[in-house]
DNA sequence: AGCACGCCGACT
DNA sequence: GTCGGCGTGCTC
């Protein structure tokens, strides 16, 4: 009898479909788990693999083994598995790549080529009987081996491949294979203390006794803590070891993303209706699965719920997963978390080092924590047991990734409650139409907040019609004398004015005031953006940019009017109208480096500032207690996007930045200008009033079978040449219809829309084509897409033009 | 992804 | 006649 043989099934980190199965030799065998990653041969390469879990079936001969276990622990469990599979099925994305995605990154390791010296080389280059390049290149290899690409940018130029090969062939120089790792380790700090005879040593003295000072009041102490009270303490540790007095060990610690210590919180007494919303979602916990949407208005504490069920979720010995859409926003929910749960809590986003958010993902993984709070790849997260999955503002598209892995955190959350029977909480003042229609259909549980806490009133709105304002001139035309009247009164009682405009920049329609041609990108379809601060044009899409000196392109004019509307020229007319006043911006422009959201923050909790200026960001679930007067420049600048969620999304903004005002004890006003007053997305953000929106855009839905009606995925081809792209989104078209004529199903459901150039049909030098698949039921559409996909992905795939697939899209344009 | 295999143009 | 260009297909 042979011995037993352990075969595993292995996901590749790489863009493979499908799994690999592997064997595993005797001196590895005790430490395979699922969750754990190998070094595998893969062709000709060795590259990470994720270990999934045993293989039974005896169905192939050529099995090879894998090399090496590269995880002391795994990084997720077995029940995770499931949850990985079903992403990668849904989104039709490589397994492996949905791990890779998954994780913390940092952690791959895989083979590289570089190209090393021989020894005949060094003797060639000696002789000096080579080419100029040739030379140039073995005196770049002198100082040693270096990948292709490296050796390129070294030499800033193009080296062709043939020459390596002729080179390698002569034999100057050698290919290698080696290993590259990334650098994410733990990380491992000393800490001393008292040894006994430390503890009644008095003999010594200067920098000496003061460590041993510290350490007869502190306790253990570490190196890097001992070194701010004592600056010498890293070189003498050594020396009061040998003598004995301390004992050294080396501990794995956590690097601390968190910032300064909060004080600790005691729970809020609820609202009778917030504890009718905690008891309802709780009735579920540990029984079944169920999707629950709280709606309520906004200001109406939703955090506070959010944290109650936290609290009963964990006492049950469950785990909790938070989602919120962005970081500005978990530092928010964190420092709520924190103060009423402290270290029980692990937080996991992009802001994160690589080396923090490793460390993050082992505390979950080592059940140290009991809540996650994170943003949407914190979906990912390796909680077991977990009973509630909160996703704040669930309407929220930043839960949408919109590369590689094109998954949205807000669906996969209702998925993995549903794979691990827990409770999905979506939670949002102005839900998507989607969620709100699985409730009108009995799919999600609903459960409302219709009071605000504190019984603050709902701001009063005032509608200002744009078009009657045509004559104005100057800062009147978009600050109107209404909002300007309003603004004087708010400011006047010491109160905070937030000014809304979805646009940033100072004007984003520069024109040439001779010849009237508008100021473009060179890359993108679009016109530039002026950006007063920076004194350029900018695109907003590819990053182009140049000097706001710059003439005409098509004239040579140097007179170019600055028109169109950005956050820029309202925050300049804002310190014009109002000079005494204190004027902040907040958008992607002021934000960017880190930690200047949080000033801005600052600066409005402590009254320094009295005006802010802002782009969408400012709507997003901040809590501003201070601003009473919210002005919205021009509530339409979202409303024509060609894209059948573009109402939705201006409902959803307008009702949001609303809610911004009056937060606090005193109530708030809403001036909102626009040229639409009677548009229904208009009318009803200002109402605050979900359901009127939502019955006049579900029957626009239904009427065109847009989603919820029907479900729809987006193919995207894109490539530099304008031609070549055309043809390859027409032949991708053409394999759409013949692939729904050969199949009966599809062809009953399934609308093929396109192919059609894109809305931008350029951006960054790039051609855009898109073709739009829609189909009433799932089912056929998901058929289609992998037969499409996965049988035909050779006659998708081409060098010169990308294909890409999102299932689900969010962004349309 | 990245590498091997295999089929057509420009050179000794 | 060959060398090396790139398109195609496969990796347990």
């Amino acid at each position: 009898m042979t011995s037993i043989r352990l075969n595993i099934e292995v996901a590749i980190a790489l863009p493979v479909y499908g799994t690999y199965v592997y064997s595993v030799p005797d001196h590895l065998l005790s430490l395979i788990l699922p969750g754990k990653r190998v070094l595998v041969p893969f062709g000709q390469r060795r590259v990470t693999g994720y270990v999934l879990g045993e293989y039974h079936k005896n169905d192939r001969n050529e099995i090879k083994q894998i090399l090496d276990v590269m995880d002391e622990e795994p990084l997720f469990f077995s029940c995770m598995i499931p949850f990985f599979k079903w992403t990668a099925d849904y989104y039709l994305h490589p397994i492996g790549e949905v791990i890779k995605c998954a994780l913390p990154v940092g952690l791959n390791i895989y083979d590289f080529a570089v190209i090393a010296l021989t020894k005949k080389g060094e003797e060639a280059l000696s002789k000096n009987s080579l080419t100029p390049l040739e030379n140039e290149i073995l005196n770049m290899l002198q100082t040693g081996p270096c990948g292709i690409k490296t050796l390129c940018k070294k030499l800033s130029k193009n080296i062709p491949n043939a020459l390596i090969y002729a080179m390698q062939r002569c034999g100057i120089i050698e290919q290698k294979l080696t290993l590259k790792k990334h650098a994410v380790k733990q990380k491992i700090e000393r800490y001393v203390s008292l040894t006994d005879s430390g503890h009644s040593s008095d003999d010594l003295t200067g920098a000496g006794k003061n460590i041993i000072e510290v350490l007869k009041d502190r306790g253990e102490v570490s190196v890097k803590t001992l070194k701010t009270l004592v600056p010498s303490a890293p070189k003498l540790v050594n020396n009061l070891k040998s003598a004995g007095y301390i004992s050294i060990v080396n501990k794995r610690i956590y690097r601390d993303p968190f910032g300064e210590p909060i004080e600790s919180d005691r729970p809020h007494r609820l609202t009778q209706e917030q504890n009718h919303v905690v008891s309802t979602v709780m009735a579920s916990l540990g029984r079944e699965f169920c999707t629950c949407l709280l709606t309520g208005v906004t200001g109406s504490g939703k955090t506070e719920v959010y944290m109650h069920l936290t609290a009963t979720v964990i006492n049950s010995g469950y785990s909790a997963l938070v989602l919120v859409p962005e970081i500005a926003l978990i530092s928010q929910m964190e420092r709520r978390f924190r103060a009423r749960f402290g270290d029980r809590i692990a937080i996991l986003h992009s802001g994160l080092t690589a080396g923090e958010r490793y460390d993050q993902w082992m505390r979950i993984v080592r059940r140290e924590v009991s809540v996650v709070i994170g943003a949407r790849s914190a979906i990912f997260a390796p909680l077991r047991n977990i009973g509630i999955i909160v996703v704040d503002e669930e309407h929220d598209t930043s839960y949408k990734q919109d590369s590689h892995l094109r998954y949205n955190a807000k669906d996969l959350a209702v998925v993995r409650a549903k794979l691990q029977s827990a409770v999905a909480l979506l939670g949002s003042a102005t839900p998507s139409i989607q969620s709100f229609y699985n409730v009108k259909t009995k799919k999600f549980k609903e459960v409302t907040l219709t009071r605000r806490v504190e019984k603050r009133s709902l701001p009063e709105v005032t509608v200002v019609d744009l078009r009657e304002k045509r004559d104005n001139k100057g800062s009147r035309r978009f600050i109107t004398s209404e909002l300007h009247e309003a603004m004087k009164t708010t400011i006047g009682r010491g109160e905070q004015v937030l000014l809304f405009l979805n646009r940033r920049g100072y004007a984003g329609y520069p024109v040439c005031s001779r010849c009237g041609e508008a100021v473009r990108c060179k890359n993108c379809d679009i016109s530039l953006t002026l950006h007063q601060k920076d004194n350029a044009y900018k695109c907003h899409y590819c990053g182009f940019t140049r000097a706001s000196t710059s003439n005409c392109m098509s004239c040579g004019s140097s007179k170019i009017r600055p028109l169109g509307l950005g956050t820029e020229k309202i925050e300049a007319a804002a310190k014009m109208l109002f000079p005494h006043a204190e004027v902040a911006r907040m958008d992607r422009d002021t934000t960017r480096r880190k930690g200047s959201m949080i000033k801005i923050l600052k600066g409005l909790r402590n009254r320094s500032i009295d005006i802010l200026v802002g782009t969408q960001m400012v709507a997003k679930g901040h809590d501003f207690p201070n601003i009473t007067l919210v002005g919205i420049i021009c509530a339409d600048l979202s409303l024509n996007f060609p894209d059948f969620r573009a109402g939705e999304r201006t409902f959803q903004l307008l009702a949001q930045v609303a809610g911004r005002a009056g937060r606090g004890a005193v109530s708030g006003r809403v001036i909102l200008q626009t040229y639409n007053p009677n548009h229904f997305s208009i009318l009803s953000a200002t109402r605050q009033d979900f359901l009127p929106f939502y019955n006049a855009e579900i029957g626009f839905r239904k009427c065109l079978r847009y989603p919820p009606f029907s479900r729809v995925a987006q193919i995207k081809v894109s490539g530099k040449d304008k031609e070549k792209t055309r043809q390859h989104a027409h032949i991708v078209g053409d394999l759409c219809s013949e692939l729904k004529k050969k199949n009966q199903s599809f062809s009953r459901s399934l609308e093929i829309l396109g192919p059609v150039e894109a809305p931008l049909y350029r951006i960054a030098g790039k051609y855009r084509w898109q073709i739009l698949l829609k189909s009433v039921e799932v089912q056929p559409l998901h058929r289609f897409l992998h037969n499409l996909w996965l049988v035909n992905k050779a006659k998708i795939n081409r060098r010169d033009v990308t294909v890409i697939l999102d299932v689900d899209p969010v962004f349309m344009m």
